[in-house]
RNA sequence: UGCCUGAUAGUAUAAGGGUAGUACGUCAGAUUUUGGUUCUGAAUGUCUUGGUUCGAAUCCAGGUCGGGCAACCA
């Protein structure tokens, strides 16, 4: 009997909604502003949201937050939704708080009759200095006791557009001593002569998030609005609207933003890391962005495994990194295709091999016991990785030494009998000889070697470039570090070995498809590949218990 | 000297008055034609002080520490 996963908090409260008849369904959205690229924060949101509701029953809007056209551009719009896609998500609904600007603009309208709104003529210093301190009461504007008449005369010369940036905003009348300071007067509208993404210059005054998102979301009826916890004081302000406004009472919960180790999640963080070219791009593969991560190699199912797998609560947290590299790693063990390429080579030549056009059978996975084999080329000169030799091998080093014996994967048992250097006295070439009976699948040989190595036939090998990334951050939260963020980026985050050595299966490898090269990690090809040139992006490396072994050292 | 909010192994998350559990990480061992995978075992935790109770991570009171709130951002 399986046992039962605990609930979170969200889970219980709607267990609890639908047990008790609130609701029979439920409905989420998920509402990104467009203004930047979803991000793995946003990522657990997504889960949390349209997790929600496929085991709840209901559904869930993708709504962007479109209230702020000097920020927000399409191109943003676009990668959210292939993001969302990607991530295995369907929403019912794409929607756009732009959708309601009409009905937005009517429920300010009908606050100003109910004596709830004022134009404010005040700058924006005025405003903040009558708004006080937290510990403060502020004092109310001078323009705060206009007639309804005046009201509504001044908000439609807002809306016709006889005013500048500035010169008048649209504000809630609720007190301005209130110990919640977003309940002192909020802001409902302000003016900006900009082009909007989606209602173009039709308007030019634009609802602030406080007056949008809420209405959004009753007018969608959204039974349960999840946000994160810096909105908690909002929701006061949430439920204020919705009651004066007598309209669907949606409901805001919050829950801890995720953070993830070694790197920054905020957009403005991330966009500096763009705009100053610390990194290629929103997609560069070091980022903690979902495209990013696509890009990279992750896999959706690796993603959602890792949200799940965090859960969620409501005290602040920084995930580990290493749960994330858990996850992708245990999804691409069991898909992804094995192959061998060498990075850093090192010739041997087979003395005593004669064989002509031999070939080896190596299988494509085998953690799949369905999976296929693929035939690899073996010939007398080979290359294995430098670092698989070594001169005067430590304690436990299990890989080839003078006079040791290593198997090369999928073939033979070799023996290393000569090391040949050059003038300067660097390992150009090993001589060594091969074990004929010791041929994989067919070993009569009756030797017991330690170590497998993976290995390529100089002559056959394809070649490659190979991109390596580390962890963008040096500190594992750089956030919060003496200084600014950026003094801990970490410079190494990236290294480009151009030319690699595959096995010449590689040459058919295509886009999206997952490979672990042998003892080296897990590896995808990157979209700057070419006719001419492969490039691999390392998704992450596997485990390495030696490299650990040799740091103790 | 305001308001809101939180505190359980290194990290994240359970236990909702009755044995502090799980995962990752760490350490040790077994298996292995990837030093991968798999398997086994171990160490490590309830912020603090009182109170209620047969019994408190859980309820109550005080304290400590962390986070948020003074954008015409979301």
């Amino acid at each position: 009997m399986a046992e039962e996963k605990s609930l979170n908090f969200l889970e219980e409260i709607i267990e609890n909604d639908l047990k008790s008849g609130r609701y029979r369904s439920i409905v989420t959205r998920f509402p990104p502003e467009p203004n930047g690229y979803l991000h793995m924060g946003h990522a657990t949101s997504i889960c949390l949201n349209f997790g929600l509701t496929k085991k709840y029953g209901g559904y869930t809007n993708l709504r962007f937050d479109d209230t702020n056209p000097t920020t927000e551009e399409t191109e943003f719009v676009q990668s959210i939704k292939d993001d969302v896609r990607w991530l295995g998500f369907e929403w019912k609904n794409e929607l756009y708080a732009s959708d309601y600007f009409e009905e937005l603009y009517l429920f300010a309208i009908k606050l100003i009759r109910k004596g709830c709104a004022y134009v404010d003529d005040s700058d924006s210093e005025t405003i903040a200095a009558e708004k006080g301190t937290p510990t403060q009461a502020g004092v109310n504007s001078k323009f705060r006791d206009r007639s309804v008449e005046e009201n509504l005369q001044l908000f439609e010369d807002m809306k016709a557009g006889k005013f500048k940036d500035g010169e008048r905003v649209l504000r809630a009348k609720i007190d301005m001593a209130h110990p919640n300071m977003l309940m002192r007067d909020p802001l409902m509208y302000r003016i900006k002569h900009a082009h909007h993404h989606r209602t173009g210059d039709k308007w030019c005054i634009y609802p602030m998030y406080d007056f949008a998102h809420g209405q959004s979301d009753s007018i969608e009826h959204i039974t349960h609005s999840i946000c994160t916890l810096e909105f908690v004081p909002h929701r006061e302000l949430y439920d204020w609207f919705i009651e004066q406004l007598d309209i669907f009472p949606s409901h805001q919960y919050e829950f801890a933003r995720r953070n993830l180790s070694y790197t920054v999640m905020s957009k403005r963080k991330l966009l500096q890391l763009v705009n100053e070219k610390h990194v290629e791009g929103w997609d560069d593969p070091r980022m903690p962005t979902i495209s990013a991560f696509r890009r990279r190699g992750y896999t959706a199912a690796a993603i959602r495994d890792f949200c799940d797998r965090v859960g969620i609560a409501k005290r602040e947290n920084v995930a580990d990194l290493s749960l994330l590299e858990f996850c992708v790693r245990e999804d691409l063990n069991k898909i992804a295709l094995r192959r061998m390429v060498v990075f850093d080579p090192l010739k041997i030549v087979l003395t005593n091999y004669t064989n002509e056009n031999e070939l080896v059978s190596v299988e494509d996975n085998p953690e799949d016991t369905n999976g296929g084999f693929r035939d690899v080329p073996f010939s007398k000169e080979l290359y294995i990785e430098q670092e698989d030799f070594i001169e005067n091998p430590p304690k436990k080093f299990f890989r080839l030494f003078p006079g040791g014996m290593v198997r090369l994967k999928g073939a033979y048992i070799i023996k290393c009998d000569e090391v040949i250097k050059d003038d300067t006295g660097k390992i150009i070439q090993l001589n060594c000889s091969y074990i004929p009976e010791s041929k994989s699948g067919n070993d009569t040989s009756n030797i017991k070697v330690k170590g497998t190595l993976h290995w390529v036939s100089v002559e056959h090998a394809v070649t490659a470039e190979v991109r390596l990334y580390d962890r963008l951050f040096k500190a594992e939260d750089p956030s919060n570090e003496e200084g600014n963020f950026k003094d801990y980026i970490n410079e190494d985050s990236l290294q480009i070995i151009s030319t690699v050595y595959g096995e010449p299966a590689l040459k058919n490898a295509v886009a999206e498809e997952r490979y672990q090269f042998l003892r080296k990690g897990y590896f995808t090809l990157d979209k700057d590949s070419s006719e001419e040139k492969m490039i691999f992006n390392r998704t992450v490396t596997l485990k390495d218990t030696w490299a650990r072994e040799v740091k103790k050292v």
